[in-house]
RNA sequence: GCUCCCGUGGUGUAGUCCGGACAAGCAUAUUGGCCUUUCGAGUCAAGGAUCCCGGGUUCAAAUCCCGGCGGGAGCACCA
């Protein structure tokens, strides 16, 4: 039964599926899939949010995830984004000067809104005012012990010799930190946890430390900086962030940094942890990204191998494409693998209707077809669905029967002796001899191909084509020819290139494309 | 080792908090049919999960409890 439906054409189905309205059930609107409700939204505190990177690296898939949902609930319940660079460790993951403004960048093309706007190398009187001020209060200790000296004591559940010293002395030390009396490494401020708590991670974590290298911002101003834990507290406190939402490695943090809200009465956020995501295809790891475009084994920072953002911008995804996955993964702490497929398939659904067709021909063989009428035609639809875009028209003018048109290689190896059909122009039978393709007119007709069975391949004619290539996402590079007409779309425009795939126009001279998916 | 999180078809996800019409929904991938002058597009359909395992509570468990197994994160003077 169903098998004999099946056989039925589209129309017919229709037509019998009229005799039974009563069968049709009431077609279900595809729902836009929405984050959950927030927890712990008051009435009259404004909801803010917050993207904290380190400006050592671009953003990229990882980064997308959080990103998406702090600008998905800021907007969401009418709040605020905060962007706030954390670039306080100029020693071990050193800012880059540029990704500033890069970051600014790709956050705009995801069409992030951002409300406010922080770098914490600005901040540091801020954080030193807090420090003193813990200080005073017998929270926070400055501790002169060797590494290893205070590791082993607290691994065993002793205080180190300098946590009990009264916060007069303490404050000395601080200005001997400052003032350059105690060199690197030398002195650090910890915040005073349990010493016997059952996580060594969080008795008397380290709050600020004397770093000395140049920061590519402030330069030698400072040589005292914050650690994440002391500058993340006191700004999500400072800003008014009312929903954190990061990865689970953060989870520890949260317990630090609440030693901090308990002693200055603050009130600690809400958190949302959540897992890590990674991706079928493409390089997250900022370290191996960094060295891999410093080394020149990769192209720049969007090279189609790595997952950042701009790479993926460059490949032809939408940002549309990102905050739909990112919401259909959902704020959890699991840690979800995307495959490419996912990726692809969501964002063909964004760009299927706004991409026009064209032919691109890889791997290019010119061949003679013979026994051809006087003129041929061919008029191509840019997209099926929309006519109204208008046509790609050929007329072909043959000389004593004959032709050359130019047809993918693997295409013309898989046709020998067979039937098959030009898309639009013509059928024709290919043979091979002596090494070379030629093909043999047949018919014109679409219906007679389609009732042979033939096969149908895209085409060019050489002197309506264009040299160009594709970069692919192993970065190869697929050489071929397209129709001239390409040579008039406008950079960043989403085609398709029929049996080849979307691709994005990244170039007109020369002529450059980025393969996005089929 | 210690602290903590998680475990639904190949992949991603719904449902888990507040057990019941869930012999488990959706998307993607796969396979097949159809298709207006085009396709790897579109469209229609099919197959695919004993809801990690074992036990318990209950009239009833993917959902609650206990144990096990498996995966992940953290344990830096990084973020």
């Amino acid at each position: 039964m169903v098998t004999e439906v099946n056989s039925w054409s589209n129309e017919k189905q229709k037509e019998e599926i009229k005799k039974w309205p009563e069968l049709v059930e009431i077609k279900k609107v595809e729902e836009k899939k929405t984050l959950p409700p927030l927890k712990n939204v008051k009435k009259d505190v404004m909801v803010k949010t917050r993207f904290a990177p380190n400006p050592d690296g671009p953003l990229h898939m990882g980064s997308a995830e959080p990103i998406i949902f702090c600008d998905e609930y800021a907007k969401m319940y009418d709040g605020h984004f905060i962007l706030r660079f954390e670039d306080t460790s100029a020693d071990v993951k050193p800012p880059i000067i540029e990704m500033y403004d890069k970051i600014i960048n790709d956050l705009e093309w995801l069409r992030v809104k951002i409300d406010e706007k922080y770098i914490q190398s600005d901040r540091l009187e801020i954080y030193y005012k807090y420090a003193v001020e813990l200080i005073k209060k017998g929270a926070a200790y400055i501790c002169i012990c060797p590494s290893e000296l205070f590791k082993s004591l607290y691994m065993a559940k002793k205080p180190c010799p300098c946590r009990n010293l009264s916060p007069n002395e303490q404050l000395k030390r601080w200005e001997d930190m400052l003032n350059g009396t105690y060199k690197k490494g030398d002195a650090v401020v910890r915040i005073k946890t349990n010493i016997e708590h059952p996580n060594p991670a969080i008795r008397d974590w380290p709050a600020l430390r004397i770093s000395t290298r140049s920061h590519p911002r402030v330069k030698r101003k400072y040589r005292v900086w914050p650690l994440y834990n002391f500058s993340c507290a006191i700004d999500d406190h400072l800003m008014k962030v009312t929903h954190i939402i990061r990865g689970k490695e953060h989870e520890v943090n949260g317990t630090r940094q609440k030693w901090i809200y308990d002693y200055m009465n603050w009130e600690y956020p809400e958190i949302i942890n959540i897992g890590r995501l990674g991706i079928e295809a493409g390089i997250l790891s900022k370290s191996k990204i960094r060295a891999g475009v410093e080394n020149g084994t990769f192209t720049g920072w969007d090279d189609p191998r790595l997952g950042t953002l701009c790479a993926l911008r460059k490949r032809g995804i939408q940002p549309e494409t990102i905050r739909d996955i990112m919401i259909q993964v959902g704020p959890k702490p699991i840690n979800a693998t995307l495959s490419w497929g996912n990726i692809a398939a969501a964002n063909k659904k964004i760009v299927e209707p706004k991409a026009n067709r064209y032919f691109f021909v890889n791997n290019p063989v010119e061949i003679k077809v013979t026994g051809l009428p006087n003129i041929l035609t061919a008029k191509l639809a840019l997209h099926p669905d929309h006519p109204d875009r208008g046509y790609r028209e050929y007329i072909i003018k043959s000389i004593k029967g004959e032709t050359n048109v130019i047809v993918p290689r693997k295409d013309l190896e898989e046709n020998i002796g067979k039937l098959a059909r030009l898309m639009g122009l013509m059928n024709l039978i290919i043979e091979q001899e002596e090494g070379k393709f030629i093909a043999k007119f047949n018919s014109k007709e679409h219906q007679v191909a389609r009732e042979k069975g033939a096969n149908f391949l895209h085409w060019v004619i050489p002197d309506k084509s264009e040299e160009a290539y594709v970069v692919m996402p192993d970065a190869t590079k697929s050489f071929g020819r397209v129709e001239s007409l390409c040579t008039k779309l406008n950079v960043d425009n989403i085609i398709q290139f029929e049996r080849f795939g979307f691709v994005r126009v990244d170039s007109l001279t020369p002529l450059i494309y980025y393969y996005a998916h089929n």
